[in-house]
Order: structure tokens, then C-alpha cells, then sequence
DNA sequence: GAACGATACGGAGCGCTGTTCCGCTTTGTC
DNA sequence: GACAAAGCGGAACAGCGCTCCGTATCGTTC
């Protein structure tokens, strides 16, 4: 067996999931590795050390992501003032989140499989959450999986237009639903 | 009325048409823009003037090159041996041209609607030039646009893996065409 | 708690890239 | 031949990915 992992290669490695989430979602997928690591205050050794290739990084933030994305539904259930501002905080991480998501078929290049498994992960845990904040909230007007679709399509081609803000529009959907509890 | 071009630009445009299509073939659409420079033997300054974004240049090599391909038609079938050699040479031609077509969208990013039209004026230039090709060589069992999608099919993935060459397997498919007259 | 491999870190440095900019050359015209 | 104007070349700059190795930290053993 491999010998245990140093606790500060454990702690650096948590460090440059969210460093690296964050600096996707402000610059998107091909930030370069320096912005990452200087957001972590790290190294960019440590980087490449962790991460050998852009496309391993960007998997891994993907997968802590949904992780995030998906036991954050509960707690936020239970901080927000009312279910349906839990619904609007999860939403708001879930666009985060597809930052990433569709960074991630230009990181891949060409194995799309992997890609396919990891989508059928994506849906699998987030599905169930999404259903339980819109379940929370009384909301019977929309499905979990039409509601994560829809979301997603908006965020396409997001950097495109400067004038085109997905996260308006999402909340003019979200309005919607609410007008009609 | 803009004032006539120099005929030095004039001559110099036609080279870095020819050497980027060169280019492409070698090293992908991705090649530095260096090495393009270096192949036609001009400075980079000048492909920048001509070229202001690396689209223009791969738009205009795509519009050179279905031109080329589709007055190459005529042309070979009056020097070559036979109507089948012609056409062999011709889908040669071809496999060139569609490296360029497929880092087409890549380079165009998001401008899908301009792609559309680019590829309608490529099918309705070169299918009939095909069809001629496959009428003289008296080939009966594939239609043009058939014989051109599968072409461009064959050549999806080309560089993922060194494995794998298009060329051979068209090859295959030209002899099996041929195998039935 | 001291000593010591093993493990992990940091960031200077290298090579490659796109892009700009300006002195020089070539062209067309009078 | 002379003289703008148009065009050219490529040095120079900035930004990037990635490697490498001296240095610092960790876990273990006594």
C-alpha cells in the first residue's frame, strides 16, 4: 500500500480545490496556472505535483464541486430564512459550479467518456438535492431535472457577450417560480 | 473607392494562402504563426496586416481552398490517366482542405452563424465538382454529398491518436468503389 | 526533544507563444 | 529620377506552461 499522504500535502490539496473554483468561476477554465496558485499561496509546483495535467485539475474541482454543491443543499435548508432563499444561495453555487462543468469538454480534448460518467455522477447527486430544496420550498411547477437543464443552457456561451448575464436570467426564472407558489 | 493594392500585398496574400494551407496539413490550425511566416518567407508583421485575427486567416484559407478544390476538379480529370486516378487525387485535395474545415470551428469560437453559411457555399460548390468526378470515373453506387460526408467523417478525430490515419481508411473505401465498376 | 530520512514546497528560469511597433524597403506616380 | 504612400520585416515585449532543484517541513525513531 501507498504510505499515508503528509498532512500539509492533504491541507494544500483542499486549499487549491477552492482556490482554483474560485479563480474558474472569476476567469474561467484557462486561467493560467500562476493566477491558481497565486490565489492558493502556493507554488506552482505544488500545482503540477498535485495535478499533472490542466484536465486532472479541472476534474478534480469538478467532482469537489458537486460534493459541495450537493451537501450544501441541506445545510442551506436549514441557515436560510425561508426554503425558497435556500433555493436562490444552491442555485447561485450550482452556476458556479457549471462554470467549471463546461470548461471541462475543452479540458478533456478528446476522451469524452470519461466525460459521460462523470455527467451521469453529476446528475445522479445533484438531482435528488435540487428535488428536495424545490420539495422544501412547495414548488410543483417544474421538475428537478428541467430546472438544472434549463439553468445549464442559460449558462451557455456565458463569455461570449458582455451583455449577456445568465445570472439575471436565471433569477427572472427563479422570480417566476416564486410568483406562482 | 479604396485605392488599388500594391502588387507586392497582392502577391504576398496568395503566398500566405498557400503556405498557411501548407501549414495546416503539417501542424494543425493551431500552428504558431511563426512557422506560417517562415513557410511562405515574410515577416510576421505582414501576416498580421493582412490577417487581423487568426480566424480571417483560417476563413480565408477555407474559402482558398474550396476554390482550389473545386477548379482542381476539371483540371485533373484532363491530366490524369484515368477518371479514377483523378478522383483519388481529388479526394487527396479534399482530406487537405477538410483539416482546415474542422479548426474551423474552433477558431470561430462562438460565431456559429457565419460557419452555417460557409459551409452551405462549400456544398454547393464542391458537390457538383464530385459529382463530375464520380460520373466520369462511371462510379454508380454513392452519391457525391455521401461520398463527401463520409469523407469528412473518416477524418473526425484525426490527431487523438497517431493510430489512427483517415487517409488509409479512405483509401480502403476509394478501392472498394473501385473494385465495383 | 533531538536527530534524520522522506516528502513536499517554492519560484527562478527556460522555451515557446501572440502581438505590437517602427525603421527600412518597395511601389506607383508625377 | 524623385518623392510620398503603402507595405514589409523582425526585434522586442508580455504572458504562458512546465521543469528542476535547493530549501523547508513533516513524521518517525530513539
Amino acid at each position: 500500500m501507498p504510505p499515508r499522504k503528509r498532512a500539509d500535502a492533504v491541507r494544500n490539496e483542499q486549499t487549491l480545490l477552492a482556490a482554483a473554483a474560485e479563480v474558474f468561476v472569476r476567469s474561467g477554465v484557462d486561467a493560467p496556472i500562476r493566477e491558481i496558485a497565486a490565489e492558493a499561496g502556493v507554488g506552482m509546483g505544488t500545482i503540477y505535483r498535485h495535478f499533472p495535467t490542466r484536465a486532472d485539475l479541472v476534474v478534480a474541482v469538478y467532482r469537489h464541486q458537486v460534493e459541495a454543491c450537493a451537501s450544501a443543499g441541506p445545510s442551506l435548508l436549514s441557515t436560510s430564512d425561508t426554503p425558497f432563499d435556500a433555493l436562490r444561495a444552491w442555485v447561485d453555487l450550482f452556476v458556479d459550479f457549471l462554470v467549471t462543468k463546461h470548461g471541462l469538454a475543452g479540458a478533456l480534448q478528446s476522451d469524452s467518456s470519461g466525460f459521460a460518467s462523470l455527467h451521469a455522477y453529476f446528475l445522479d447527486r445533484l438531482g435528488p438535492v435540487c428535488a428536495e430544496l424545490l420539495e422544501a420550498a412547495g414548488i410543483k411547477d417544474i421538475q428537478p431535472y428541467e430546472l438544472m437543464r434549463g439553468i445549464g443552457n442559460l449558462c451557455i456561451g456565458r463569455d461570449d457577450d458582455p451583455r449577456y448575464d445568465p445570472r439575471r436570467l436565471i433569477s427572472l426564472l427563479l422570480d417566476g417560480l416564486q410568483v406562482r407558489l
